[in-house]
DNA sequence: TTGTAAGCGTTATCAG
DNA sequence: CTGATAACGCTTACAA
């Protein structure tokens, strides 16, 4: 099937191109029908003869033709693609086992609606300009409150949005969990153990995710707040650090804390990552857990039920999350009633496996012996 | 900014549309400019007075305006989209970290080429109709041998092509490791240990892999295979199962393995987090990692060095192979000399951790001990 | 049942 | 430096 070509370049000189595509005039000539035919072949069959169809997919798939999508996405004004949106390089986003089974959950119930995914990150530091660049009909934002620049660019331009683990406001809809209730039972289950010296790993603030609109670190760390004053214990600045969510964060976390001198008898950890990571730093400093230590994390992604010994933790939700965002998506209810955004919060629980256990005695004091 | 528009229903009722996108149309005329004056001042300022630029961008701002990246992509022929295309559901491949880490690798070497991601797997189960939806420039397929029918369609379209994990073939360029060298060295190893009892804990092979060409399970057989014949040790059939690439997948398999009376005193997994799973279902059966039991993964994924004991296995710089394969898409040095094809092969190291340790001595015949 | 023709919103070519 | 005008490849009223 001749669809090679020969083109002239400038100088005059003859060049042979990259393959031509063959397109739907080809075909529609190649068959003797018109290119409505051709759409119809593919796209309604039933508007067509049998005999015609069939004609017709012979000679398309004899000369090789596909329907572009793009062309097909500008005449359908729809790319049945969607984009999930995050501040981090998708290098990071990939690796983090939460944002990978959130994207999985996506992907289950994209898959449903016969919809595509892109991936929707900064490109060469600019989320603008990836957000401008990607050819989707809606978008998920994971982890950007509204307050956020990006997030009301893409409002005003009136493409379908649901953010997810960020402040609810009339503006969109979103999914979220109870994050604030999570880490408050978290905090409760090591007080109830006896537990009164804590450290706190918090996970990152995104980058510019401006003023106001509450991070799930902000949220978290009130939770966590909530209880400890509750129970008449202190929380020194010093006690709570932020660990970038990632095993070898954890750890470098742990230890620079304890080398700082600080001596919890729990750790409260936003992320399971960091709570791993942190587990084994306590390893190496021939910290015992849970004897010496207890660890509680959030998240329960699939290795906290493998770690040694099991990771206590908060569990969320998070594939359903992902299919829930995207039902949100396209539900659309909020397109209807402007300034009344659905919100659909699913819930927590926490999950007590190995890594906690009562207070040791008398364990007070122990951080003035350093130094 | 008016930008919403009646539209007359079919019924002569008046409808709102959904916000209409502001166009180049709207923009030029508001500027009182051409619409090639517009594109020039987004694509190409040089060419335009730098008043004007300024200008046009105040207008365009202010209507917000977005160039339309579909009609870009029609009009440019290029959708700055590569995509990444995997036989199983993204589910699974989001959870995998094998994956996740080859993906994040694509996507650092994609961003610094300003391209932007997209997953293509099976629609409705099929592949051939995701690949015609995508509109991508490129495609990395990973795990699919150039003898896949989906692959050779693709090959046919003209389209980019890299494929990963597939027999080097004449008819595209390829990404690989050297599977079956780094198969031989694991099963080596354990052999210099004194080991002659084994299992094999292997991956599924893609579904409709087709016939000739060799998936990495393949390779890595042969390579487990030839060490052993080399030192004179039998694998029957039965020693080699099939297991789910995930840790629960290994748990099984490996629970599966011992219930039918087998007794290995080494296994060999074709992945690490079969080989993790493993681990898990020895220590529930009481067997000790590494006094009772050795093990070697493969592929050397990051809970690789976090797990108890740390994991022995080996290497392949999976990062690394997702950044070839984008610059070997980009560089495309074989659509110019077709029929000869670039093939990069990656090194793989064995990396001897903690679960690796002398055969326990006199463990024969166990096997015959069972019911 | 099939064909004609008008979009879809850009970019690219080529004169002014 | 700027502006018509023709692609780009498909879908989809509307007409025959």
């Amino acid at each position: 099937m001749g669809c090679r070509r020969m083109l002239q370049t400038g100088a005059g000189g003859a060049v042979q191109a990259t393959i031509r595509r063959t397109t739907i005039a080809d075909v529609a000539k190649a068959a003797g029908v018109s290119k409505t035919a051709v759409s119809f072949a593919f796209n309604a069959p039933d508007r067509l003869s049998s005999e015609t169809v069939t004609h017709i997919h012979d000679i398309a798939t004899a000369m090789g033709y596909r329907p572009d999508p793009v062309a097909r996405s500008l005449a359908q004004r729809r790319t049945s693609t969607l984009g999930i949106l995050t501040p981090q390089s998708l290098d990071l986003t990939f690796n983090n086992p939460y944002h990978a089974l959130f994207a999985a959950g996506v992907a289950a119930e994209a898959e449903r609606a016969g919809l595509a995914i892109q991936f929707i990150s900064p490109l060469h530091g600019s989320l603008a300009r990836a957000v401008d660049r990607a050819s989707v009909d809606g978008i998920i934002a994971v982890g950007l409150g509204s307050s956020h620049p990006e997030v009301a660019r893409i409002r005003r331009s009136g493409m379908r949005l649901v953010v997810v683990d960020a402040t609810e406001t009339d503006d969109e809809p979103s999914i979220s969990v109870d994050d604030e209730g999570g880490a408050r039972a978290a905090a409760r289950h090591l007080l109830d153990l006896g537990h009164r010296e804590f450290l706190i790993l918090s996970v990152e603030p995104p980058a510019g995710s401006g003023g106001r609109s509450a991070t799930i670190a902000t949220l978290r760390l009130r939770g966590y707040q909530s209880a400890l004053r509750a129970a008449g214990v202190e929380l020194p600045d010093q006690q709570v650090i932020i660990a970038p969510t990632t095993i070898e964060g954890g750890r470098q976390a742990f230890r620079e804390a304890w080398e700082d001198g600080l001596r919890p008898t729990a750790v409260l950890a936003m992320s399971d990552v960091t709570a791993i990571g942190a587990m084994h730093a306590a390893r190496e400093l021939r910290v015992r857990v849970p004897d010496d230590l207890s660890m509680v994390g959030f998240d329960d992604i699939e290795m906290a039920q493998y770690t040694d010994p099991p990771l206590t933790t908060i569990h969320q939700p998070i594939h359903r999350k992902g299919e829930e965002a995207v039902r949100l998506l396209l539900h659309d209810p909020w397109q209807a009633e402007p300034g009344r955004s659905e919100h659909r919060r699913l819930e927590v629980r926490l999950v007590i496996r190995g890594t906690t256990r009562q207070a040791p005695p008398m364990r007070q004091e122990v951080r003035d012996t350093k130094g």
